[in-house]
DNA sequence: ACCTAGTAGTTGCTTTTGTAACTAACAACG
DNA sequence: CGTTGTTAGTTACAAAAGCAACTACTAGGT
Protein backbone atom coordinates (compact mmCIF):
# COMPACT_ATOMS: atom_id res chain seq x y z
CA UNK A 1 0.00 0.00 0.00
CA UNK A 2 1.31 3.22 -0.82
CA UNK A 3 -0.27 6.22 1.80
CA UNK A 4 -0.62 10.00 1.62
CA UNK A 5 0.76 11.63 4.40
CA UNK A 6 -1.13 14.92 4.29
CA UNK A 7 -3.92 14.23 5.49
CA UNK A 8 -5.60 11.59 8.38
CA UNK A 9 -9.01 10.57 7.98
CA UNK A 10 -9.22 9.41 11.61
CA UNK A 11 -8.77 13.03 12.28
CA UNK A 12 -11.41 14.29 10.02
CA UNK A 13 -14.41 15.48 12.24
CA UNK A 14 -17.24 14.57 10.04
CA UNK A 15 -15.95 11.25 9.77
CA UNK A 16 -15.12 10.97 13.39
CA UNK A 17 -18.74 12.40 14.66
CA UNK A 18 -20.30 10.28 11.80
CA UNK A 19 -18.52 6.36 13.06
CA UNK A 20 -19.26 7.61 16.45
CA UNK A 21 -22.96 8.33 15.90
CA UNK A 22 -23.11 5.17 13.77
CA UNK A 23 -21.63 3.05 16.12
CA UNK A 24 -24.01 4.39 18.97
CA UNK A 25 -27.19 4.96 17.27
CA UNK A 26 -27.53 1.90 15.70
CA UNK A 27 -26.87 -0.17 18.54
CA UNK A 28 -29.48 1.80 20.60
CA UNK A 29 -32.26 1.50 17.61
CA UNK A 30 -31.89 -2.28 17.84
CA UNK A 31 -33.62 -1.57 21.20
CA UNK A 32 -36.57 0.27 20.31
CA UNK A 33 -36.74 -1.50 17.34
CA UNK A 34 -36.89 -4.75 19.20
CA UNK A 35 -39.47 -3.55 21.23
CA UNK A 36 -41.69 -1.33 19.56
CA UNK A 37 -40.84 -1.89 15.68
CA UNK A 38 -40.15 2.11 15.50
CA UNK A 39 -37.74 3.64 13.02
CA UNK A 40 -35.28 5.79 14.30
CA UNK A 41 -37.31 9.24 13.37
CA UNK A 42 -40.70 7.70 14.94
CA UNK A 43 -38.26 7.67 18.09
CA UNK A 44 -37.60 10.93 17.79
CA UNK A 45 -40.61 12.05 17.58
CA UNK A 46 -42.04 9.67 20.69
CA UNK A 47 -39.03 11.63 22.37
CA UNK A 48 -39.87 15.50 21.48
CA UNK A 49 -43.71 14.92 22.30
CA UNK A 50 -43.12 12.82 25.67
CA UNK A 51 -39.60 15.13 26.76
CA UNK A 52 -41.26 18.90 25.59
CA UNK A 53 -44.92 18.40 25.65
CA UNK A 54 -47.58 18.34 22.54
CA UNK A 55 -46.84 20.25 19.92
CA UNK A 56 -47.72 20.39 16.00
CA UNK A 57 -45.53 18.31 13.38
CA UNK A 58 -43.61 22.01 12.27
CA UNK A 59 -42.77 22.41 15.66
CA UNK A 60 -41.07 19.12 15.64
CA UNK A 61 -39.41 19.77 12.30
CA UNK A 62 -37.88 22.63 13.85
CA UNK A 63 -36.46 21.49 17.01
CA UNK A 64 -34.98 18.49 15.58
CA UNK A 65 -34.30 19.78 12.34
CA UNK A 66 -35.87 16.93 10.52
CA UNK A 67 -37.23 17.61 7.24
CA UNK A 68 -41.49 17.45 7.13
CA UNK A 69 -42.50 14.16 4.62
CA UNK A 70 -40.22 12.29 7.51
CA UNK A 71 -42.00 13.61 10.47
CA UNK A 72 -45.06 13.02 8.32
CA UNK A 73 -44.40 9.57 7.79
CA UNK A 74 -43.19 9.02 11.63
CA UNK A 75 -46.41 10.71 12.91
CA UNK A 76 -48.61 8.89 10.74
CA UNK A 77 -46.91 5.47 11.95
CA UNK A 78 -46.89 6.44 15.40
CA UNK A 79 -50.56 7.11 14.94
CA UNK A 80 -51.09 3.81 13.49
CA UNK A 81 -49.49 1.88 16.33
CA UNK A 82 -51.93 4.17 18.43
CA UNK A 83 -49.01 5.98 20.39
CA UNK A 84 -50.38 9.34 20.02
CA UNK A 85 -53.46 11.41 18.68
CA UNK A 86 -53.82 14.16 16.31
CA UNK A 87 -56.19 16.72 16.86
CA UNK A 88 -57.16 19.88 14.29
CA UNK A 89 -56.38 23.46 15.78
CA UNK A 90 -59.72 25.24 15.39
CA UNK A 91 -57.54 28.31 14.98
CA UNK A 92 -55.86 27.48 12.17
CA UNK A 93 -57.18 24.18 10.75
CA UNK A 94 -53.58 23.59 8.84
CA UNK A 95 -51.93 22.83 12.59
CA UNK A 96 -52.66 19.60 14.07
CA UNK A 97 -51.65 19.48 17.77
CA UNK A 98 -49.76 15.97 18.58
CA UNK A 99 -50.66 14.21 21.83
CA UNK A 100 -49.48 11.12 23.02
CA UNK A 101 -51.63 8.05 24.23
CA UNK A 102 -51.43 6.50 27.28
CA UNK A 103 -49.78 3.82 25.51
CA UNK A 104 -47.68 6.54 23.81
CA UNK A 105 -46.60 7.45 26.94
CA UNK A 106 -46.06 4.13 28.43
CA UNK A 107 -43.84 3.49 25.70
CA UNK A 108 -41.66 6.61 25.92
CA UNK A 109 -41.42 6.61 29.36
CA UNK A 110 -40.42 2.86 29.41
CA UNK A 111 -37.60 3.69 26.84
CA UNK A 112 -36.47 6.94 28.57
CA UNK A 113 -35.12 4.00 31.09
CA UNK A 114 -33.49 2.53 28.04
CA UNK A 115 -32.15 5.67 26.88
CA UNK A 116 -30.80 6.33 30.54
CA UNK A 117 -29.04 2.76 31.41
CA UNK A 118 -27.75 3.60 27.52
CA UNK A 119 -26.04 6.95 28.34
CA UNK A 120 -25.06 5.72 31.53
CA UNK A 121 -22.96 3.07 29.88
CA UNK A 122 -21.45 4.88 27.49
CA UNK A 123 -20.51 7.58 29.56
CA UNK A 124 -18.95 5.81 32.71
CA UNK A 125 -15.91 4.83 30.12
CA UNK A 126 -14.91 8.91 30.16
CA UNK A 127 -14.53 11.25 32.71
CA UNK A 128 -16.96 14.42 33.97
CA UNK A 129 -14.91 16.68 32.53
CA UNK A 130 -14.53 14.81 29.21
CA UNK A 131 -18.31 14.20 29.11
CA UNK A 132 -19.20 18.02 29.34
CA UNK A 133 -16.58 18.93 26.85
CA UNK A 134 -18.39 16.37 24.64
CA UNK A 135 -21.89 17.48 24.98
CA UNK A 136 -20.55 21.17 24.99
CA UNK A 137 -18.84 20.90 21.55
CA UNK A 138 -21.58 18.12 19.80
CA UNK A 139 -24.44 21.28 20.91
CA UNK A 140 -22.24 24.02 18.73
CA UNK A 141 -21.62 22.06 15.95
CA UNK A 142 -25.08 20.71 15.67
CA UNK A 143 -25.76 24.87 15.23
CA UNK A 144 -23.03 25.57 13.18
CA UNK B 1 -47.15 21.99 26.65
CA UNK B 2 -47.29 19.14 29.44
CA UNK B 3 -43.10 18.33 30.00
CA UNK B 4 -41.77 15.24 31.69
CA UNK B 5 -38.94 16.63 33.32
CA UNK B 6 -36.71 13.30 34.27
CA UNK B 7 -35.13 13.03 31.02
CA UNK B 8 -33.08 15.72 29.01
CA UNK B 9 -33.25 15.13 25.01
CA UNK B 10 -30.57 17.30 24.63
CA UNK B 11 -28.36 15.03 26.60
CA UNK B 12 -28.57 12.15 25.32
CA UNK B 13 -25.10 11.25 23.89
CA UNK B 14 -26.77 9.31 20.68
CA UNK B 15 -28.76 11.94 19.74
CA UNK B 16 -26.14 14.99 20.40
CA UNK B 17 -23.54 12.93 18.08
CA UNK B 18 -26.25 12.81 15.50
CA UNK B 19 -27.28 15.89 15.31
CA UNK B 20 -23.68 16.90 15.12
CA UNK B 21 -22.90 14.27 12.61
CA UNK B 22 -26.11 14.78 10.49
CA UNK B 23 -25.32 18.81 10.64
CA UNK B 24 -21.98 18.62 9.75
CA UNK B 25 -21.79 15.67 7.43
CA UNK B 26 -24.83 17.55 5.50
CA UNK B 27 -22.66 20.05 4.89
CA UNK B 28 -19.60 18.44 3.74
CA UNK B 29 -21.32 16.26 1.44
CA UNK B 30 -22.34 19.27 -0.67
CA UNK B 31 -19.38 19.97 -1.74
CA UNK B 32 -18.38 16.59 -2.78
CA UNK B 33 -21.70 16.21 -4.33
CA UNK B 34 -21.92 19.30 -6.60
CA UNK B 35 -18.35 18.64 -7.55
CA UNK B 36 -17.98 15.35 -8.50
CA UNK B 37 -21.14 13.99 -7.96
CA UNK B 38 -20.36 11.58 -5.06
CA UNK B 39 -22.48 9.83 -2.58
CA UNK B 40 -21.15 9.40 1.15
CA UNK B 41 -20.18 6.04 1.04
CA UNK B 42 -17.99 7.17 -2.76
CA UNK B 43 -16.33 9.40 -0.86
CA UNK B 44 -15.25 7.35 2.04
CA UNK B 45 -13.92 4.74 -0.42
CA UNK B 46 -12.66 7.53 -2.35
CA UNK B 47 -10.51 8.35 1.01
CA UNK B 48 -9.32 5.21 2.31
CA UNK B 49 -8.01 4.43 -0.87
CA UNK B 50 -6.14 7.92 -0.82
CA UNK B 51 -4.90 8.19 2.39
CA UNK B 52 -4.22 4.71 3.26
CA UNK B 53 -3.56 2.94 -0.01
CA UNK B 54 -4.64 0.70 -3.03
CA UNK B 55 -6.38 -2.34 -1.10
CA UNK B 56 -9.43 -4.81 -1.31
CA UNK B 57 -13.19 -3.88 -0.54
CA UNK B 58 -13.04 -6.54 2.20
CA UNK B 59 -10.62 -4.23 3.92
CA UNK B 60 -12.84 -1.24 3.00
CA UNK B 61 -15.57 -2.67 4.98
CA UNK B 62 -13.50 -3.42 7.78
CA UNK B 63 -11.82 -0.38 8.10
CA UNK B 64 -14.49 1.73 7.42
CA UNK B 65 -17.33 -0.27 9.43
CA UNK B 66 -19.50 -0.45 6.36
CA UNK B 67 -21.32 -3.19 4.97
CA UNK B 68 -19.80 -5.02 1.71
CA UNK B 69 -23.20 -4.01 -0.66
CA UNK B 70 -22.41 -0.76 -0.05
CA UNK B 71 -18.71 -1.03 -0.29
CA UNK B 72 -19.80 -3.10 -3.55
CA UNK B 73 -22.02 -0.33 -5.09
CA UNK B 74 -19.87 2.60 -4.17
CA UNK B 75 -16.70 0.73 -5.78
CA UNK B 76 -18.77 0.59 -9.17
CA UNK B 77 -19.88 3.96 -9.25
CA UNK B 78 -16.08 5.01 -8.88
CA UNK B 79 -15.14 2.36 -11.54
CA UNK B 80 -17.96 4.06 -13.67
CA UNK B 81 -16.44 7.50 -12.93
CA UNK B 82 -12.87 6.50 -13.67
CA UNK B 83 -11.84 7.10 -10.54
CA UNK B 84 -10.14 3.59 -9.51
CA UNK B 85 -9.40 0.46 -11.41
CA UNK B 86 -10.00 -3.26 -10.02
CA UNK B 87 -7.00 -6.01 -10.54
CA UNK B 88 -7.64 -9.32 -9.63
CA UNK B 89 -4.94 -10.95 -7.62
CA UNK B 90 -3.33 -13.61 -8.66
CA UNK B 91 -2.51 -15.53 -5.75
CA UNK B 92 -6.76 -15.27 -4.64
CA UNK B 93 -8.98 -14.99 -7.58
CA UNK B 94 -11.77 -13.87 -5.24
CA UNK B 95 -9.93 -10.35 -4.12
CA UNK B 96 -9.38 -7.68 -6.11
CA UNK B 97 -7.19 -5.03 -5.87
CA UNK B 98 -8.62 -1.26 -5.92
CA UNK B 99 -6.18 1.08 -7.05
CA UNK B 100 -7.24 5.20 -7.54
CA UNK B 101 -6.40 6.07 -11.10
CA UNK B 102 -4.31 9.40 -11.97
CA UNK B 103 -8.16 10.84 -12.39
CA UNK B 104 -8.97 10.08 -8.86
CA UNK B 105 -6.24 10.79 -7.25
CA UNK B 106 -6.27 14.25 -8.56
CA UNK B 107 -9.88 14.28 -7.26
CA UNK B 108 -8.91 12.87 -4.01
CA UNK B 109 -6.04 15.44 -3.49
CA UNK B 110 -8.75 18.39 -4.30
CA UNK B 111 -10.89 16.81 -1.83
CA UNK B 112 -8.15 16.78 0.97
CA UNK B 113 -7.95 20.44 0.46
CA UNK B 114 -11.67 21.12 0.62
CA UNK B 115 -11.99 18.40 3.79
CA UNK B 116 -8.57 20.45 5.18
CA UNK B 117 -10.81 23.70 4.63
CA UNK B 118 -14.23 22.23 6.17
CA UNK B 119 -12.59 20.88 9.30
CA UNK B 120 -9.81 24.33 9.92
CA UNK B 121 -13.39 26.03 10.14
CA UNK B 122 -15.35 23.75 12.53
CA UNK B 123 -12.48 23.44 14.37
CA UNK B 124 -11.64 27.42 15.13
CA UNK B 125 -14.66 27.78 17.38
CA UNK B 126 -13.08 25.94 20.03
CA UNK B 127 -10.02 25.52 22.03
CA UNK B 128 -7.10 23.03 21.50
CA UNK B 129 -8.00 20.88 24.22
CA UNK B 130 -11.60 20.45 23.81
CA UNK B 131 -10.73 19.10 20.16
CA UNK B 132 -8.24 16.69 21.06
CA UNK B 133 -10.74 15.79 24.03
CA UNK B 134 -13.56 15.72 21.09
CA UNK B 135 -11.46 13.57 18.87
CA UNK B 136 -10.31 11.02 22.05
CA UNK B 137 -13.65 10.35 23.17
CA UNK B 138 -15.34 10.24 19.61
CA UNK B 139 -12.60 7.31 18.84
CA UNK B 140 -13.26 5.75 21.68
CA UNK B 141 -17.04 5.89 21.68
CA UNK B 142 -16.90 4.73 17.39
CA UNK B 143 -14.99 1.20 19.09
CA UNK B 144 -16.95 0.19 21.39
C1' DA C 1 -10.27 -36.34 -6.83
C1' DC C 2 -14.37 -35.12 -4.04
C1' DC C 3 -17.12 -33.16 -0.50
C1' DT C 4 -17.87 -29.62 2.90
C1' DA C 5 -17.27 -25.20 4.74
C1' DG C 6 -15.98 -20.60 4.38
C1' DT C 7 -14.79 -16.04 1.92
C1' DA C 8 -15.08 -11.88 -1.60
C1' DG C 9 -18.03 -9.77 -4.08
C1' DT C 10 -22.57 -9.09 -6.79
C1' DT C 11 -27.49 -9.07 -7.67
C1' DG C 12 -32.46 -8.77 -6.73
C1' DC C 13 -36.02 -7.33 -3.86
C1' DT C 14 -37.91 -4.71 -0.08
C1' DT C 15 -37.80 -0.84 3.00
C1' DT C 16 -36.54 3.85 3.80
C1' DT C 17 -35.21 8.40 2.38
C1' DG C 18 -35.14 12.60 -0.59
C1' DT C 19 -37.30 15.77 -3.72
C1' DA C 20 -40.80 18.08 -5.80
C1' DA C 21 -45.40 18.69 -6.71
C1' DC C 22 -49.70 18.85 -4.62
C1' DT C 23 -53.97 20.03 -1.37
C1' DA C 24 -56.11 22.73 1.95
C1' DA C 25 -56.14 26.55 4.78
C1' DC C 26 -55.00 31.22 6.07
C1' DA C 27 -53.62 36.32 5.45
C1' DA C 28 -53.00 40.64 3.37
C1' DC C 29 -54.00 43.72 -0.07
C1' DG C 30 -56.48 45.68 -4.01
C1' DC D 1 -65.18 39.78 -2.09
C1' DG D 2 -61.09 38.12 -5.49
C1' DT D 3 -56.32 37.46 -6.19
C1' DT D 4 -51.74 36.60 -4.73
C1' DG D 5 -48.53 34.75 -1.59
C1' DT D 6 -47.50 31.80 2.24
C1' DT D 7 -47.79 27.88 5.46
C1' DA D 8 -48.88 22.86 7.37
C1' DG D 9 -49.05 18.69 5.93
C1' DT D 10 -49.54 14.75 2.36
C1' DT D 11 -48.53 12.12 -1.65
C1' DA D 12 -46.14 10.32 -5.71
C1' DC D 13 -42.02 9.13 -7.77
C1' DA D 14 -36.97 8.46 -7.81
C1' DA D 15 -32.69 7.54 -5.34
C1' DA D 16 -30.40 5.02 -1.82
C1' DA D 17 -29.86 1.63 1.98
C1' DG D 18 -30.64 -2.95 4.10
C1' DC D 19 -31.04 -7.78 3.73
C1' DA D 20 -30.86 -12.29 1.88
C1' DA D 21 -29.79 -15.23 -1.74
C1' DC D 22 -26.54 -16.04 -5.15
C1' DT D 23 -21.89 -16.87 -7.93
C1' DA D 24 -17.19 -17.80 -8.04
C1' DC D 25 -13.44 -19.13 -5.72
C1' DT D 26 -10.24 -21.21 -1.99
C1' DA D 27 -9.04 -24.44 1.79
C1' DG D 28 -9.12 -28.46 4.42
C1' DG D 29 -10.11 -32.71 5.18
C1' DT D 30 -11.03 -37.65 3.66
Amino acid sequence: MTQNDTFELQGFTPYLLNQAAEATGSRFQSIYKSKYGMLRTEWRVLFHLGCYGDMTAKDVCDRAGLHKTKVSRAVSALAQKRFLERHELPEDRRHERLTLTRAGRRAFEDLVEDAQNFDQQLIEHFSEGEIETLRLVLKKLAEL
